[in-house]
DNA sequence: GCGACAG
DNA sequence: ATCTTGTCGC
């Protein structure tokens, strides 16, 4: 099946719109399964931005082996909005979600989930467009506000907004960037937080969007 | 009007 | 995100 590009290509006032209204379909509880196999999600670019690079990876858990990997370069048909990330990414990622062999039971996305303006980061975008468990695994905050986290891998405080959680700041190791950890789709906060955790081994990021990422740099 | 601002 | 070399530290 081909994603018909042109559903893409919205305003920008009507893609918040559309947020708006997705955001209704995002469902926080956990709906995750027995896991067999974790996808990691990255987007890169080349040529002045002109071509998308979308990476995803498919590891086994709980070993973390790479099972599968695709690479896919689209034309870039939206530009950088903060806050509408999934407009700019999604169509690349979705082209490599579909050469996929074995769908993967959980999908872990960098950038955010809930912690987003309107609650709709990419991770809910993916995760409601293709109806499976996603978590947002981002490097740095969007909105929200949040006390220091202490240096100690594991260490973990709430990220809030406007009097609601809506993810958490996670320290993957110590003497790093914390990431900023929030439920995509059809999982909560403490099940997000694990998922992530569960796949931290010696580096900042997570091994299935450590591996995506690794692949959409071109770095093998 | 002045900052902030995923990738 | 991308443009880019060396450099500090385990």
């Amino acid at each position: 099946m081909t994603t018909p590009l042109h559903s893409w290509n919205l305003e920008p006032a009507a893609a918040r719109a559309l947020q708006t209204e997705l955001a209704r379909k995002v469902v926080l509880r956990n709906e995750v399964g027995e896991v067999r196999r974790i996808g990691g999600v990255d987007v890169g670019f080349e040529d002045g931005g002109k071509v998308t690079r979308a990476a995803l990876v498919v590891l086994s858990f709980p070993s973390l082996a790479v099972l599968e990997r695709q690479l896919v370069r689209v034309p870039t048909t939206f530009p950088y909005v903060p806050g509408l990330l999934s407009f700019r990414e999604m169509p690349a990622i979705l082209r490599a979600y579909e050469q996929l062999g074995e769908k993967p039971d959980l999908l872990l996305c960098d950038g955010q989930g809930i912690a987003h303006p309107r609650r709709f980061g990419i991770a809910c975008h993916l995760g409601v467009w293709l109806d499976v468990p996603t978590i947002g695994v981002a490097k740095k905050r969007l909105v929200g506000w949040h006390d220091e986290v202490a240096d100690v891998k594991g260490a973990t405080t709430a990220l809030l907004d406007k009097g609601q959680r809506i993810g958490t700041v996670l320290r993957s190791r110590v003497g790093v960037k914390p990431l900023y950890v929030s439920p995509g789709h059809r999982v909560n906060h403490e099940e997000a937080v694990s998922w992530v955790m569960r796949c931290l081994t010696r580096y900042r990021l997570p091994e299935p969007t450590r591996q995506a990422h690794k692949l959409a740099s071109l770095e093998k």
